[in-house]
DNA sequence: GGCAAAGCTATTGTATACAAATGTCATAGG
DNA sequence: CCTATGACATTTGTATACAATAGCTTTGCC
C-alpha cells in the first residue's frame, strides 16, 4: 500500500467518492500526478484500476473522467450483486467450516457493538459488514467470484448506502446476517441464498428510496429559486 | 489496436493461449518487451489486462506468471459463465427487439453456412457464434454484465472448448441456437435463460470429457516409460 | 457571416534511465 | 551438513523526456 500507484488509486477514489471530482469532471493525468505527489506512470496505474472499477470511464480518444452513475446503472449494480453474492452465500453454505462460522459470528457481533454505542459507530459497522461479506466469499472458494464482485461491492453507491441507512435499517441488517448465520449453521445453501439476495435488494431499496428523497428536495431547491 | 500496448497485449495473450508460454512461466517484462518490439511500458499495461483477464498471477512480490487452470477453476468459471449469460439471455428475451431478431438469425444463419462447408469452417463458427452471444448481450442492455461476462468468455479453456467439439456436437450448438432464437422471439425470459444455462453448461461437459480423455492419454504415456 | 484548414495547445502514449525491492548464490560459521 | 549472512544479479517501480495525437483557436477564403 506504500507503492505510489496504491497511493494514487486510493487518492483519486476517495476524491471521486467524496464528491471532490463530480462525475464528468476530466481526469487529466498531469493534474492528477500533482495533486497526488507521484509522477504520471502510477497515475496511469491507477486510473486504469479505477476504469475497471468503473468509477471512471474513458472516451474513445482516451480521455479519462469520473463516471456518472445514473439510477439505472445503480439498480444494474444492485442486481447483479444480489445474483453473485446469492451464489457466493449457497456455495458458502454449502462449505462452511465451523472455523469459519466462528469468524462470522464474530464479525456480527462487532457489528452488534458498533450498534449499541451512543453515537452509532458506522465505521465499525462498515468494518464488520466488510468482514462478514469477505469471510463468506472465502468459504465460497471460487477465485473467479470473488474478482468479479469486487468489481462491485466498493463502488460509490454501495458505499455511500450505509450513510443512508438509519438505526433501525442498519439493526434489520443485522438481523438478517443472523438468519445468514443460522442457515450456515444448517449448511442450508438455498436459505442463505434467498436470505443473501433479500439482504442485497432490501438494501438497495434503501438507497434508491433515499435517492429519491434527495432528488425531491433538489428539484424543490431548483422551484424554489 | 495500433498502440503499443494493444500489439503486447494480443501478442502475449496469444502466446499464452498457443501454450507457447505454459501455465506456470514466469513472464518477465523486459523478456517480453524484446519479443513484441515494445518497450516496458506498454508491457506492464498489457500484463496488468491480462491479469484483470485472469490470464496472468501475480505473487505477493509483484512477479507475473502464466495462470495455471486446474479443472475446478475451469469449472467455476463456467459455472458462473453459465448464470451471467443466463441471466443476459431472459434480459434480452424481455427487450428483444425484431431488429435485434433479424441480426441473431443472421448469425446463427453464418454458423449454419460454416457447418455446411466441406472442411468444416471452425473460425467462420467462431464468428458467428460470437456475433451472436454478442448481440445477446447488447439488447440485454447492463453494462455491467456485459463487463463481467467480457472476463470470462475469452479464457483459455473457452477458447479450446469449440476445437474439442465434433461436428455434430457443433450441430446441436446450432440447435439450441435455433430454440434460443424461438424463445426470444417469444419474449419469453424465464425459456430464454433455461436455455441458455443448458447450452453453456453442455459445452462444459464437452470440454471436461475431452479434457479428461488428454489427461488419461498423458497417464498412459507417462505409465508407458 | 459561416466554414475550413492550418497551426498551436493540451493530453496521452512510449521509451529510457535510475531507484527500490526481490531473488540467488556463495561463503563462513555453527 | 545445515543455516545464516552478505554480495551480486535480476526484476519491478517510478520519474522524466520526448513523440504522437486529439482538441481548440485563429485566420483566411468563399
Amino acid at each position: 500500500m506504500s507503492r505510489a500507484s496504491d497511493r494514487a488509486y486510493e487518492a483519486i477514489r476517495s476524491m471521486i467518492l467524496s464528491g471532490e471530482l463530480p462525475a464528468g469532471s476530466q481526469l487529466g493525468e498531469e493534474a492528477l500526478a500533482e495533486k497526488c505527489g507521484v509522477s504520471r506512470t502510477p497515475v496511469r496505474e491507477a486510473l486504469r484500476r479505477l476504469e475497471s472499477d468503473l468509477l471512471v470511464t474513458r472516451t474513445d480518444t482516451q480521455r479519462s473522467f469520473v463516471a456518472d452513475w445514473s439510477i439505472d446503472d445503480v439498480a444494474d449494480a444492485f442486481e447483479l450483486r444480489a445474483m453473485l453474492e446469492g451464489k457466493a452465500a449457497r456455495r458458502a453454505a454449502e462449505r462452511m467450516t465451523d472455523d469459519a462460522l466462528d469468524r462470522i459470528r464474530a464479525a456480527n457481533r462487532q457489528i452488534d457493538g458498533a450498534l449499541s454505542k451512543p453515537g452509532g459507530d458506522v465505521a465499525g459497522f462498515l468494518e464488520g459488514n466488510r468482514e462478514f461479506h469477505t469471510v463468506i466469499l472465502e468459504v465460497a472458494g471460487s477465485r473467479r467470484l470473488a474478482a468479479l464482485l469486487g468489481t462491485l461491492i466498493e463502488q460509490p453507491v454501495v458505499w455511500r448506502t450505509a450513510h443512508h441507512y438509519g438505526r433501525d435499517a442498519l439493526r434489520r441488517s443485522h438481523g438478517e446476517h443472523e438468519e445468514l448465520i443460522a442457515a450456515f449453521a444448517r449448511r442450508d445453501g438455498a436459505w442463505a441464498e434467498a436470505i443473501m439476495v433479500g439482504h442485497i435488494l432490501r438494501a438497495y431499496h434503501a438507497y434508491a428510496d433515499a435517492h429519491r428523497g434527495l432528488t425531491d428536495t433538489a428539484m424543490q431547491l431548483e422551484a424554489a429559486e
